[in-house]
RNA sequence: GCCCGGAUGGCGGAAUCGGCAGACGCGGCGGACUCAAAAUCCGUUGCCCGCAAGGGCGUGUGGGUUCAAGUCCCACUCCGGGCACCA
């Protein structure tokens, strides 16, 4: 019977769902280990990236609970967002509609994975029972104060008909479509995340990737430094100040002058009459730019003077006061103090405007240059001048108070009372409202008299009507009924309009599953008490500052809400330690890479040289995408090299051209001087886009190859990590080591004269495959485990030619093979596990325990190096001592040769590897 | 500019502690089977010299430590990612 995975997959699919082998319930009795994964957009198709993402963590999912773990894999998906609204528009249909037909494709799609989910723990965030408590988190968000309703300048963003947190615009663009986003000043609602910035900074109880970790320290943007107080001048003693946040308070004393943001609120103040005009004008074409029309100028400082003063306080000098838009309302305090003799920006701006330059760092090495002779500014270390009490002070290169000049410059501020030690952070509060119909609505009236009130409890969920029109705006504007309401005394209200940003969904959707249909609450404390927390979460990296820094918040808030007091009663009625266990939502982080599109095959490249017989004699190659034609003797795609032969596609032929060690090779792309090695037959790998055509559709591999072959491919192929250039030859080897598991296991073995050594050789060979597999499975290191299990099945391969080994050892080994790959190739292993008498799946089996004394080996291959390098290898038995590996390798008769005639200067002897003898 | 990660055959990648570089797979080459092709099987495959035995070179570059370096240290180049007029 040959291998056919499509019955096979089907039956055991259908196997699995009829025995139910994937319920996760909760024992006290077994250790529990809830592995989670990132639950997919129900955007219509499952892509290779959701099967890349996946099928791994399926696989560990499975390797735990072959090892005894009670464990919980779920899966649902993240309904809420704009894709379903851009179809509404586009292609008339409910939102709800064409969200509910993708998930039911995508289901389908995630079953023919075979991954272990349970479904019946499904959440999907876009069902009433499950935004009820979305909703539900808002209001209680809302009365602790975390959630508040405040105006700042926001992202809004004229394409999506909608704001966007900080976190969704990148380089003044959004994430999704690209689109510029301009500044506004609108009132939105906002949860505090800012308040939680320090905690957020502290992954140290966590196991998470280096990467993410520095992401969100960037983003979160912990700046040490100082606040300082500047009086605005002639205004009289209460006439208010100017606070600056300050990295560098030691150069207080070289601050010429200061800079506001164009949006600053003491802007009108300050702005004399004659200087009204230009400050307006400024201001106006300030709020016109985009964020990205800003950037664009960086080095060309503008600015205008508002005529206004301000005093320096430490030593009283008066300075003028300018706004510019290098100066952000959105950071710090929105105005700075300028320093040009030491802050590059500052100095440009100084010599733009003729502004006075004072330096107060004299470089240790180099003369003090006058402030009017300075070509650039220092920012170096050095010594403290011209700044009265801080004069002499050494300035290094350390940041906050670890510097003297810093910290003598903060006791300064403090004795004086004008200003004192801060911290600023470059993490803003975060914009949850959205104005879009297709997510969960924020719970609040607004009553008549302005205040604003949360919908009561038991009035939850807010549900979305349904019978709304599409045009552009969001219908719950427009609704008849949605919006009027009465409030709490049974006022005239009006209810908010505004949904929620989906990531509110995803930031606690991992509760949900804990108990999809609980009523009374969010989750069931029983089941929390024995699930929580997550012990490994896996899923891409582009979410380091997004939904994994949000998570983090809101199970940070939570706790402080009191949220999860009935879970932890519940653990400790089980006598389970809550202790460190509700401050991070996810113990152990790890991120898949991306699979990008396949290599493009050719580039383009310039031949000269001379014919010789069919092949070309290059004399020199060029890399050059743009050549046309006629640039050489050959021109053309690059479509293989092997050695020094370049098969270059002209037109419809291929031409064989040979590349001497003396021709010359241009690669434009690699400076200096280049050979035929560095010639790449593929420049070009981009993601899969359907716009590229270098989409790779799973279906459809699933269908030619079977669901195991694509799972091990996806595994084998690739550093997990990392990712990389599909490459849609290589998936056959991955179907031709499935296709020898299947004849392996399906082989009758007869022993022909048994070859004791044989056998033992096959049993160390399996039980170090048992360990190996554990361990990289451990690890997420899923190509050396495929490896390691490839290894084992050439082992078997030959043991079948030489029918050497023992009938035990043959099916300790087969046996073996299958409980090693089970994790990784579940239908075809379970299959074969039943057709060999078991009764029950394999993947209910205990993860194979390796004999330590069956792996190590009786004789060893001993290095034997003179000077470092190997001349000879000889085998000795694993427990040789120091003198006889010593004897034995100086007996060697190669060893001798290369001996003759020296002086042993020493021998290093690392009993059984290695032997090196050094001589001079 | 600052921060994080990386660079190993034609390709993806492997190499617990510093101890045989290139596991495993793809691709290539040669052969068997076949009328032929596919599939399959056998052999081979880092580069260079050599008929061979064998030798030399080799993990981005340049130094260093060591009996021994892909691995440790210093300096640099390039690639990927994050942050950035961030005070």
């Amino acid at each position: 019977m040959s291998y056919d995975h499509r019955t096979i997959e089907s039956t055991q699919q259908q196997r699995w769902q009829d025995e139910g082998i994937y319920r996760a319930v909760v024992d006290w009795n077994k250790p529990k280990h809830y592995a989670l994964t990132m639950l997919p957009y129900p955007s219509g198709d499952l892509h290779i990236g959701h099967w890349y993402a996946m099928t791994p963590s399926d696989a560990r999912a499975r390797y735990m609970r072959m090892k005894g773990f009670n464990v919980l894999f779920p899966m649902g998906f993240d309904a809420f967002g704009l894709p379903a609204e851009n179809a509404a528009v586009q292609r008339n249909v409910h939102p709800a509609k064409w969200t509910w037909a993708n998930i039911d494709r995508m289901r389908g799609q995630l079953r023919s994975m075979g991954a272990m989910f349970d479904w019946e723990r499904e959440a999907v965030s876009c069902e009433p029972s499950y935004y009820k408590w979305t909703e539900w988190f808002f209001a209680q968000m809302f009365e602790h104060g975390i959630a508040y309703r405040g105006e700042a300048m926001v992202n809004w963003s004229p394409t999506l008909q909608t704001v966007l947190a900080n976190e969704q615009v990148i380089d003044g663009k959004d994430e999704r479509t690209g689109q510029p986003v301009l500044q506004k000043l609108m009132e939105q609602w906002f949860f505090g995340i800012t308040k939680y910035a320090d905690e957020l900074l502290d992954l140290s109880s966590i196991d998470w990737p280096e990467s993410i970790r520095s992401m969100q320290a960037n983003w979160i943007g912990r700046s040490e430094g100082a606040r300082v107080d500047f009086e605005i001048a002639g205004a009289g003693s209460d006439g208010g100040t100017i606070t600056v946040f300050t990295t560098r308070p030691d150069t207080l004393w070289g601050a010429t002058f200061m800079v506001l943001a164009p949006e600053h609120p003491l802007v009108d103040q300050l702005t004399t009459d004659e200087q009204r005009d230009a400050v307006d004008a400024y201001r106006a074409e300030a709020a016109r730019r985009t964020e990205l029309e800003r950037l664009e100028n960086e080095n060309d400082k503008t600015g205008v003077s508002t005529g206004g003063f301000a005093v320096n306080p430490v030593n009283r000098a008066r300075i003028p006061v300018w706004i510019a838009d290098y100066v952000l309302v959105s950071y710090g305090t929105g105005a700075i103090m300028a320093v040009p003799a030491h802050d590059e920006r500052d100095f440009a701006f100084a010599r733009r405007f003729g502004l006075d330059v004072v330096p107060v760092i004299a470089p240790a090495d180099a003369d003090t240059v006058a402030g009017a002779a300075m070509t650039e500014s220092y920012v170096g270390p050095g010594t403290m001048i011209n700044s009265g009490p801080l004069d002499g002070i050494t300035v290094n290169e350390a940041k906050g108070r670890a510097n003297p000049a810093i910290a003598a410059a903060i006791d300064w501020l403090v004795e004086h009372q004008a200003g004192e030690e801060s911290v600023n952070y470059r993490l803003r509060d975060w914009l949850i409202s959205r104005q879009r119909y297709w997510g969960s609505p924020i719970p609040i009236i607004h009553r008549a008299d302005g205040g604003l009130e949360a919908v009561p409890t038991e009035q939850l969920p807010v549900v979305l009507p349904e019978d709304v029109e599409f045009e552009g705006r969001s219908p719950l504007v427009t609704h008849p009924d949605f919006a009027s309401v009465a409030d709490m005394h049974g006022g005239i209200g009006r209810r908010e309009t505004d949904t929620m940003d989906t990531f509110m969904c995803s930031s606690w959707y991992w509760f949900r599953y804990l108990s999809p249909q609980f009523e009374t609450a969010a989750f069931d404390p029983e089941e929390a008490a024995y699930w929580l927390p997550v012990d490994v979460y896996t899923g891409g990296a582009e979410h380091a500052v997004m939904h994994l820094l949000y998570a983090r918040f809101f199970v940070k808030a939570m706790r402080d809400m009191g949220h999860f007091d009935d879970t932890i009663e519940a653990m400790a009625a089980h006598g389970r330690s809550a202790e460190g266990l509700f401050d991070e939502p996810f113990m152990m982080l790890r991120n898949q890479g991306q699979i990008l599109g396949e290599e493009r095959r050719g580039d383009r490249v310039v031949v000269d040289g001379n014919a010789d017989g069919n092949r070309i004699l290059a004399a020199s190659v060029r890399v050059d995408p743009d050549a046309p034609d006629d640039a050489g003797m050959v021109v053309g795609e690059l479509m293989r090299r092997t050695e020094n032969l370049l098969q270059v596609r002209v037109g419809d032929r291929t031409v064989t051209v040979e590349v001497p060690d003396d021709a010359v090779v241009e690669v434009p792309s690699i400076p200096g001087a280049n050979d035929v090695n560095q010639l790449k037959h593929h420049l070009d790998v981009e993601r899969m886009s359907k716009s590229r055509g270098n989409v790779v559709n799973p279906d459809l591999l699933v269908d030619q190859y079977g669901a195991d072959t694509v799972r091990t491919y996806l595994m084998f192929a690739f550093e997990w990590q990392k990712g990389g250039p599909w490459d849609s030859r290589g998936i056959v080897g991955s179907r031709r080591f499935i296709e020898d598991v299947w004849r392996l296991g399906t082989h009758e073995y007869q022993p022909g004269s048994i070859d004791e050594p044989a056998s033992i050789h096959l049993r160390r060979q399996t039980h170090r495959t048992m360990q190996k597999v554990g361990h990289e499975l451990e690890a997420f290191k899923w190509n050396t485990a495929v490896a390691a299990l490839m290894s084992l099945r050439n082992d078997l391969l030959d043991a079948r030619k030489q029918s050497n080994v023992s009938s035990e050892a043959w099916a300790e080994s087969v046996d073996a093979m299958l409980c090693l790959l089970a994790p990784i190739a579940p239908h075809v292993t379970d299959d074969l596990w039943r057709q060999r008498g078991n009764q029950q799946s394999v993947h209910l089996h205990p993860w194979p325990t390796f004999d330590p004394a069956l792996i190590v080996d009786e004789t060893v291959t001993m290095v034997v190096q003179v000077n470092g390098k190997v001349r000879d290898r000889v085998d000795v038995p694993a427990d040789i001592t120091e003198a006889d590996a010593e004897a034995t390798a100086r007996s060697l008769e190669r060893i001798q040769e290369w001996l003759e005639g020296k002086t042993v200067k020493t021998v290093v002897v690392r009993p059984p590897k290695l032997v090196n003898i050094v001589v001079t």
